[in-house]
RNA sequence: GGCCUUAUCGUCUAACGGUUAGGACGGUACCCUCUCACGGUACAAAUCCGGGUUCGAUUCCCGGUAAGGUCACCA
């Protein structure tokens, strides 16, 4: 029984430029399963291909899992008892494996050139059969220098059954399995290697991993075979795919880097809700879950085998449930810094309608205008339904009577009282969001503005207070 | 092309042989209302197709179809 054993999982991406939400998911359920189990979660960097490294990655990465709340026990900034966890800083781990591997006659250098192997990949396809390079092996192998590639000899061709977390039962025929290049002529691994002997000494128990990786199991399973060590447990995700058509999501489609939807506004809490249910959901019919929630309901039984569409409405939702669950305070100091022009205690007053009528608090970028100072407008209504609906028009200028009168009554604070007169729509500006205008003497000043404005940021509540502080709104 | 995987409303999903196939997002309608929104109620909407197994298949098996993955000195 592995029962006692703890558990061990880790992320590990290649620093070839930003995240977006799949490799997030696969980090995320790694951490949530992880924590659920008081187990420990690693942050590896696979930087083996230097060509494709993208300088600032690791940063980025950093920023992005801080950000959602995924913090990792072990990793390149933190370090750890299996240090070091960039893998080129490793290299010593992976020659002292191959050497075992040559050791036991499971390795061999590659004699062929790259135009050889070019020349019989070609071949292989005219003749339309599979290219298996382990047909082509070298008769007479010579000792390996480090500058040829560094094979694997699978030790034994045959078919594979294993076991999944996710998928169950998955099997693959002798085709799957190749001799692999363990070693480059650079002398840094293929991920093919590296990941094995990183996972085995840094006592990972569980991999999380995307389905791509189904395909070249069984070339894993030949190779734990050959060092005699025990796989440790599979847990293959489903993919996740593009809004358009039916593709797996990749960067070329979209896919955004996950800090994009930071600056979008989106809480981080939204957004781990939202991908934690790309893939898995606890089988209740709660749908929004903190992140401690989630940890506690998470188990590998009830992820997902088919691939989900990424859908950014039911993610607009979900963010704007976490942003009604959170304080006052910090729902206050969410807006700050899109309304600056605000005292706190304005804000205060306003926040309930703020809050209301948003998904995210990007959103508050497009709704507070600067053109009149700032104030909130509210959207765009069609012109004709208010203005040439039989009865609509009345119904329009009640409210505006209403209003005005309310204005009128009041007994401003302000050095010279607001004074307003009902501007008929022809003269209005002709301005989209501007029905039937007051025109107000402000502080002194006129101004045309739309008196739904004014409702807009009062909601359902005439009290007073309310009102005056939307016409300091107004007034700014 | 070889190998592999997947398949329930438009979308995310529940169901682990017996349900009027449930929920959520989105949509529509109505209610609330001095606009917008919030809230409330209701409606429309799905088991890919064909064979088996079974008293009974969304569920198990086989075949088809469709979609996806993979066949690198990338991960």
């Amino acid at each position: 029984m592995n029962e006692h054993k703890k558990v061990v999982t880790r992320f590990a991406p290649s620093p070839t430029g930003f995240m977006h939400v799949g490799g997030v998911r696969t980090a995320l359920y790694a951490w949530a399963f992880a924590r659920k189990h008081n187990g420990t979660f690693i942050l590896r960097i696979e930087d083996t291909d230097k060509a494709r490294e993208v300088e600032g990655s690791i940063p980025h990465i950093i920023e992005s899992l801080t950000w959602l709340g995924i913090e990792w026990d072990e990793g390149v900034d933190v370090g750890g008892p299996n240090a070091p966890y960039l893998q080129s800083e490793r290299l010593e781990s992976y020659r002292k494996y191959a050497q075992i591997l040559i050791d036991k006659g499971y390795a061999y250098p590659d004699p062929y050139s790259e135009e050889e192997l070019q020349e019989l990949r070609q071949q292989a396809e005219s003749e339309k059969k599979v290219f298996l390079y382990r047909d082509h092996r070298p008769e007479n192998t010579e000792a390996w220098d480090g500058t040829k590639p560094l094979r694997f000899k699978v030790p034994e061709i045959k078919s594979y059954t294993w076991q999944d977390a996710v998928r169950g039962e998955l099997s693959a025929g002798p085709e799957a399995l190749d001799d692999f290049i363990l070693i480059k002529s650079d002398g840094y691994p293929t991920y093919n290697f590296a990941h094995i002997i990183d996972d085995l000494e840094m006592g990972v128990t569980h991999i999380m991993r995307a389905d791509e990786f189904i395909a070249s199991t069984p070339k894993f399973l030949s190779l734990y075979e050959a060092l005699d060590i025990a796989p440790p447990i599979l847990v293959t995700l489903p993919p996740i795919l593009a809004p358009e058509g039916n593709k797996k999501l990749g960067k070329r489609d979209g896919a955004k880097d996950i800090l994009e939807y930071r600056n979008e506004g989106y809480l981080p809490e939204a957004m781990v809700n939202f991908l934690a249910f790309l893939g898995w959901n606890p089988g209740t019919d709660q749908e929004v879950m903190t992140p401690p929630e989630i940890i506690e309901a998470f188990s590998l039984e009830r992820i997902h085998k088919a691939g989900a569409m990424l859908n950014e409405e039911k993610l607009l939702w979900l963010n704007k449930e976490h942003m009604r669950k959170q304080s006052h305070d910090k729902q206050l100091a969410a807006i700050k810094p899109y309304m600056p022009d605000f005292s706190e205690d304005m804000l205060s007053k306003l926040l309930p309608s703020i809050v209301d009528r948003i998904s995210t608090y990007g959103e508050l970028r497009s709704v507070v205008q600067p053109e009149f100072g700032f104030f909130l407008s509210r959207p765009p209504l069609e012109k004709e339904r208010i203005l040439y609906k039989d009865d609509e028009p009345g119904v329009a200028l009640r409210h505006l009577q209403h209003i005005k009168d309310l204005l009128e009554t009041m007994d401003f604070s302000t050095p010279e009282s607001i004074k307003a007169s009902i501007m008929p729509y022809a003269e209005s500006e002709g301005k989209g969001n501007v029905l039937w205008p007051l025109r107000m003497s402000l502080s002194g000043q006129e101004k045309s503005v739309d008196p739904f404005t004014i409702l807009y940021v009062l909601g359902k509540d005439e009290s007073t207070s309310r009102i005056e502080s939307a016409c300091h709104i107004l007034a700014l």
